[in-house]
DNA sequence: AGTCGTCAGCTTGTCAGACAAGTTTCAAGC
DNA sequence: GCTTGAAACTTGTCTGACAAGCTGACGACT
């Protein structure tokens, strides 16, 4: 199949940064708690200070230490600037690609309720277009793959803008571009015909007419319909207790 | 008062990464095309290539670019890999603070309603641990303050952790974390005194009753009242059209 | 003409050493 | 006891160098 990704020659400075990472864990170092110096490091791993210096650079980014010039490498305290990953570094199994999008169906559902109770006229006026453009895919079925797919994702985000909350809408576009590829496969051809892409601008256009109705529980409820709906054509199963 | 963060002497890899990042950005580069070399951008920005490594390896870290040796930096395509954070780098105002608060609010909500669905009674057993735990510290007034707090925190974990949902549950232990200086003052002494630290006590145990009767839309509630409460406790006041 | 190997030049990855700037420590001096 | 000041240490930055890997062009061969 030749599938996959062929190996590239792992970075020293990732191998080291994961490493000092474990340690943090694994040792349950408090906040503040000093991390040896940067010389210790580098004998201890073997490597040129240029390559600690880089791996520290990235835990200080991700908000897991900080330094301060003179003093050393510090535990930083759990901070507002920290970064969040998702699990699971790569080639992620089915079950955590389910849990993920559980996530997000999750905070899409409250923003279309919230979305419902807050958008105004210009909010109205961005769903609108994004439905009337994933319209004209459905319609012109020529190459019309890239447009519908990018509509769905305005129509996406274009709600979550609806709620007002910048944060809201940040986390959604993080968590929408997760799946951005999966859209595709809606708005192809394949997806036009199989009538895939139909079903799902009806599941959008409910979602719009209870935002348009001011009816949060619709939203809701709209919302999570399209998702499970969305999650269904894509294969996603999980257990349902 | 000497309040506030003193200046620290700021960091030129960070400065030199923000610009590049929002060159990506306001520029709208896509995903493939190529950077300057790093020799072109020290001369650029006038520093050295070892600032410029740094910079462009939290960069990388955030997922945002791609290095291949030999060829060149790329803009990289939106990946799982990606890192989120919040807006917002330092000295929010109280609307983000709010917003940010709203975001937790409404995934909690949503994890407490999966919870009840699918608690087993493990989950149960943490989560009555967690109670007992704030139980006695509302009794023994001595210090409970850093127990209490902590059993809060243990309680929301353990919360999300009974959706059996890995990443439901470790976005949440990140929100929680922005907001776990906040729950200090509530279990306080002062707080004990005040009673804000039974009222939330009594919040918690709604919430608890409701997953042990696996009445998922109780919980829901439940969750959303406890959080609105802790909003007013925390005086976060966000319009409410 | 068209195809394929080779190689020079460029780019990133890593290393080593040096100095600047800031912090901590500790002992001398009051 | 307290301050002061120098020395040792740590991180931040710079410079130069070499290794590893990619790209494109040039020439040899079919």
């Amino acid at each position: 199949m030749m599938s996959g990704k062929l190996a590239r020659p792992p970075r020293l400075s990732d191998a080291v940064s994961r490493q000092i990472e474990s340690w943090i864990r694994e040792m349950g170092l408090a906040p503040g708690t000093q991390l040896p110096t940067e010389k210790t490091l580098c004998e201890r791993f073997g490597v040129s200070r240029a390559v600690v210096r880089e791996a520290i650079s990235r835990l200080r980014a991700d908000g897991c230490v900080e330094t301060r010039q003179g003093a050393g490498v510090f535990v930083a305290q759990p901070s507002v600037a920290a970064a969040f990953r998702l699990l699971g570094d790569e080639a992620r199994s089915n079950g955590e690609i389910a849990d993920i999008f559980e996530l997000r169906c999750l905070v899409e559902a409250g923003a279309a309720e919230l979305a419902a109770r807050r958008r105004d006229d210009e909010d109205l006026a961005r769903l609108s277009a994004a439905l009337e453009a994933m319209d004209e895919a459905l319609l012109g079925a020529d190459g019309g793959s890239e447009n519908g797919a990018q509509a769905d994702d305005a129509f996406h985000v274009a709600v979550a803008a609806a709620t007002g909350n910048a944060q809201l809408e940040h986390f959604l576009v993080f968590m929408g571009r997760q799946f951005s590829a999966s859209r595709v496969p809606t708005w192809s051809a394949a997806g036009l015909q199989a009538g895939r892409a139909a079903a799902a601008q009806a599941e959008h256009r409910r979602i719009f007419d209870a935002i348009l109705a001011r009816d949060a529980e619709g939203a809701r409820e709209a919302a999570i319909a399209h998702l499970s709906a969305a999650a269904e054509r894509l294969g996603l199963d999980r257990r349902r207790p």
